[in-house]
RNA sequence: UGCCCCUUAGCUCAACUGGCAGAGCGUCUGACUCUGGAUCAGAAGGUUCCAGGUUCGAAACCUGGAGGGGCAACCA
C-alpha cells in the first residue's frame, strides 16, 4: 500500500521538466549562492487533509530535493491551536508518504516557539517591535487602505523597557486573548499593507494539540513562517502567488533576525481544476455537513479520497509533471486528470469482465449444461505483460444491457435482432429472437452461436463489427460497483449565481450505486483492493473499506474513453 | 483609484535569455479488428493581449494602454 520511494541522490533534472523555479535552483547550485545544498520543505498547517493542490506542492518540494541531491522537510505550520489536530498530522504524514516521498526530517512549527519568542524580545531591545494595545477594530482602521496610508498607533512611541515588560507579561499570561499584541515597527505608510507593522503575536489562552497549555501566546504567519525555514535552513522556500506580498516581511524579518544567507521565498500558481474545489475550508464543510462520507470519500480531491478512489501515486505524480508550474493561476482541465489515471492503470491492470446492467442471452444451440472454460489474456497485445486466466462460458449468459438496441441506429455496432458479434474471448452469436415481459421491455435474447468461432476464430474469415463483454450466468459472481462521477456539475463550483455558494453546484449523480452487477468469477480470489479494467467499461477497484469476499465491492476510478457517448451527443 | 504579479494553440506549458514560435492533453480524420478502449499515423488550431519604440532581427528589451490576479484576519 506504501509504496516509499528513498530519496535518491543527484540525479539532474532533465530538461524537459525545467520551469522557472528549477532554473533558479540549478543556478543556486552553480553559483554556490547558498553555500549549502538545495533544501526545501513542504509546510502543511494539520488543519484538513491533503488534496491535489498539496499534492502538485509535494512532488515540486520533493521533486527538487530528490532531483538535485537536496533536501526536504515535512513541517507543520501549526501555530494556530484553534484549528488543529494530531488526526490531520498523521493523515498529512501517511498521504506524503503514500504519494513516494519521504521527508529528511519532520519538524514542527510549535517546536520552534522559544526561538521565535526570543527573536521577538530580540526586536524589541532593536526598538524593532513594540506591544500595541488597541483593540482589533482599532488596528484595522490604523492601518488605512490600499490607496490611503494608515495611521500610528498611540503606542508605537512605547519605550523598550515597556515593551519588554509587556511581552513577558503577555507570555506569563497575564492578560486576556485580544487585549495586546506585538507588532513589528516599519512604515504605517508603506505601500505594501503587510509593511505597514504586521502583527507578529497575539495572546491565545487556548490548547494546543501539542504544547498543551503551555503557551498563551502564538505566532502568526508572517512571524513565524520564514524564521521557520531560516531555522531549518531551507534554501528555496516556495509557496503560492497570494504570499507575493509577503515575500518583503519575510526577508524583513530574517534579516533583522540576522540570519546569513536566509531562505529566499518563491511563488507558483496553485492549482485549480475543472468540475473540484481546492480549498480546505470548503471541503471542510462538505464534510461536515455531511455532502460526503469523510475527507476520504472517494469523491474527494483529496489524496485519501483518490487512494481510497483507486487512483495510484503514480498517476498523480505524472499528473503534477505534466501541469507544471507557473506564475500565472491557471485552471486545469480535468480530461488531464483523468488522461493521467487511465495512462498509468492501462499499463498495469489485468483485465476482466463485469457486466453492469445484466440482461439474459440464451444461446439456442448451446447444450444445456455444458461449461467450457475459455482462455483469456489478462492484458492486450500492446501491454508489456502476460498471463491469462479461463472465463466459462455456457448456454445462459448475461450481457449488458447497453449492448443491445431493438431499433439501433446508425453506426451502432453492438447486438441487435439478425446482427451477428463477437462475444469477448468467445463466440460470434446472433440474436433470433427477442423476449418481452408485459411491460414491453426485453428481458430477454435468444441467440445461436457459430462453433466455428471460439476465441477469435473465424474460419470463413467473416468479420463482426462488434465485441461486446458478457459473464455466464451460472458462474458469474454478484457485486456491487461504485459508479464516481464528478462532485460538481460545473467547471466552476464558484461561478454560481447570487445568493448561492458552491454546495448549489453539487453533482446529485456524483455516487450511482449498482447493486447487482456480474463479474466474472476469477476475480473471487483477489485480494481487497485489487485494480482492474472492466473490459469496455472503465477501471475499478475492489473497494478496500466494504468489499468483502461474500459480497465484493468495487469502485470505479475512471471510465475508459467513451467515443460512443460521443458520437451519441453529436446526434 | 495605490503597489506588485501575470498575458504564447481550446487547456497546461516550452522556446538554450534577441536568431525559422514548439510539446503534451483535448478536438477532428484515418489505420488496426477479440476492448467503439489502448496503440499507431495524420490534420486542424497562432496578429505571441494591443499600440508605439530600440535593433539587421523582438514572444523576449523600453514606453504607454487593455484584460486577469494578489494585497486593507489577532487564519495559513
Amino acid at each position: 500500500m506504501t509504496d516509499i520511494i528513498p530519496s535518491e541522490s543527484s540525479t539532474p533534472a532533465p530538461e524537459s521538466r525545467r520551469d522557472f523555479i528549477r532554473e533558479l535552483v540549478a543556478d543556486d547550485i552553480a553559483t554556490g549562492r547558498f553555500g549549502r545544498a538545495p533544501a526545501t520543505r513542504f509546510p502543511p498547517e494539520p488543519n484538513g487533509f491533503l488534496h491535489m493542490g498539496h499534492a502538485k506542492s509535494i512532488c515540486l518540494n520533493f521533486g527538487i530535493a530528490r532531483e538535485f541531491g537536496g533536501t526536504c522537510n515535512l513541517r507543520f505550520d501549526d501555530t494556530n491551536p484553534a484549528t488543529e489536530d494530531v488526526k490531520y498530522v498523521e493523515a498529512i504524514q501517511r498521504d506524503v508518504q503514500w504519494l513516494g516521498f519521504q521527508w529528511d526530517a519532520l519538524y514542527y512549527a510549535s517546536d520552534y516557539f522559544e526561538q521565535l519568542y526570543d527573536i521577538a524580545e530580540l526586536l524589541v531591545q532593536r526598538g524593532k517591535a513594540y506591544v500595541d494595545s488597541q483593540n482589533e477594530e482599532q488596528i484595522r482602521e490604523g492601518r488605512g487602505t490600499v490607496t490611503s496610508a494608515g495611521t500610528n498607533s498611540p503606542y508605537r512611541a512605547r519605550t523598550v523597557d515597556e515593551n519588554l515588560d509587556l511581552l513577558r507579561r503577555m507570555r506569563a499570561g497575564e492578560f486576556p486573548d485580544g487585549s495586546h499584541v506585538l507588532r513589528a515597527k516599519i512604515d504605517m505608510a508603506h505601500v505594501n499593507m503587510i509593511m505597514r507593522d504586521p502583527l507578529l503575536i497575539r495572546i491565545r489562552h487556548a490548547h494546543h494539540y501539542r504544547r498543551g497549555n503551555d503557551w498563551c501566546i502564538y505566532p502568526l504567519y508572517d512571524f513565524a513562517h520564514g524564521l521557520s525555514d531560516a531555522i531549518e535552513g531551507i534554501t528555496r522556500s516556495l509557496c503560492t502567488l497570494e504570499f507575493k506580498d509577503s515575500r518583503e516581511i519575510y526577508d524583513w524579518l530574517v534579516a533583522e533576525a540576522g540570519f546569513e544567507n536566509p531562505p529566499r521565498q518563491m511563488e507558483f500558481a496553485r492549482l485549480e481544476l475543472d468540475y473540484t474545489i481546492l480549498s480546505k475550508r470548503k471541503l471542510l464543510r462538505l464534510v461536515n455537513e455531511g455532502h460526503v462520507s469523510g475527507w476520504d470519500d472517494p469523491r474527494m480531491p483529496t489524496i485519501a479520497g483518490l487512494r481510497r478512489r483507486g487512483v495510484r501515486a503514480e498517476a498523480i505524480r505524472a499528473f503534477a509533471e505534466v501541469i507544471g508550474v507557473a506564475r500565472k493561476d491557471a485552471r486545469v482541465e480535468i480530461a488531464t486528470f483523468e488522461h493521467a489515471v487511465r495512462d498509468d492503470l492501462n499499463m498495469e491492470v489485468p483485465r476482466v469482465l463485469c457486466v453492469l446492467n445484466p440482461l439474459k442471452v440464451v444461446i439456442t444451440n448451446y447444450p444445456e449444461g455444458q461449461v467450457e472454460w475459455m482462455e483469456a489474456q489478462n492484458y492486450p497485445h500492446d501491454v508489456p505483460k502476460t498471463g491469462t486466466r479461463t472465463v466459462p462460458f455456457s448456454r445462459e449468459l448475461w450481457i449488458d444491457r447497453d449492448d443491445f438496441m431493438e431499433d439501433p441506429p446508425k453506426k451502432f455496432y453492438r447486438m441487435s435482432v439478425g446482427r451477428e458479434v463477437r462475444l469477448r474471448f468467445g463466440y460470434f452469436i446472433t440474436c433470433t429472437e427477442i423476449v418481452k415481459n408485459d411491460a414491453g421491455e426485453v428481458i430477454e435474447l435468444r441467440c445461436t452461436y457459430d462453433p466455428e468461432t471460439r476465441s477469435g476464430q473465424s474460419p470463413d474469415g467473416r468479420k463482426v463489427q462488434g465485441t461486446i463483454h458478457w459473464v455466464s450466468a451460472g458462474q458469474a459472481l454478484d457485486c456491487e460497483v461504485r459508479l464516481y462521477d464528478r462532485l460538481f456539475a460545473q467547471p466552476d463550483p464558484d461561478d454560481v449565481p447570487e445568493g448561492q455558494d458552491f454546495l448549489s453546484a453539487l453533482n446529485p449523480h456524483s455516487l450511482v450505486v449498482v447493486s447487482n452487477a456480474k463479474v466474472e468469477p476469477s476475480v473471487g480470489s483477489d485480494p481487497v483492493g485489487t485494480r482492474y479494467q472492466f473490459e469496455r467499461t472503465g477501471y475499478f477497484m475492489s473497494e478496500p473499506e466494504s468489499s468483502t469476499p461474500e459480497r465484493l465491492v468495487f469502485n470505479r476510478i475512471v471510465g475508459l474513453r467513451d467515443s460512443w457517448a460521443k458520437e451519441l451527443k453529436k446526434g
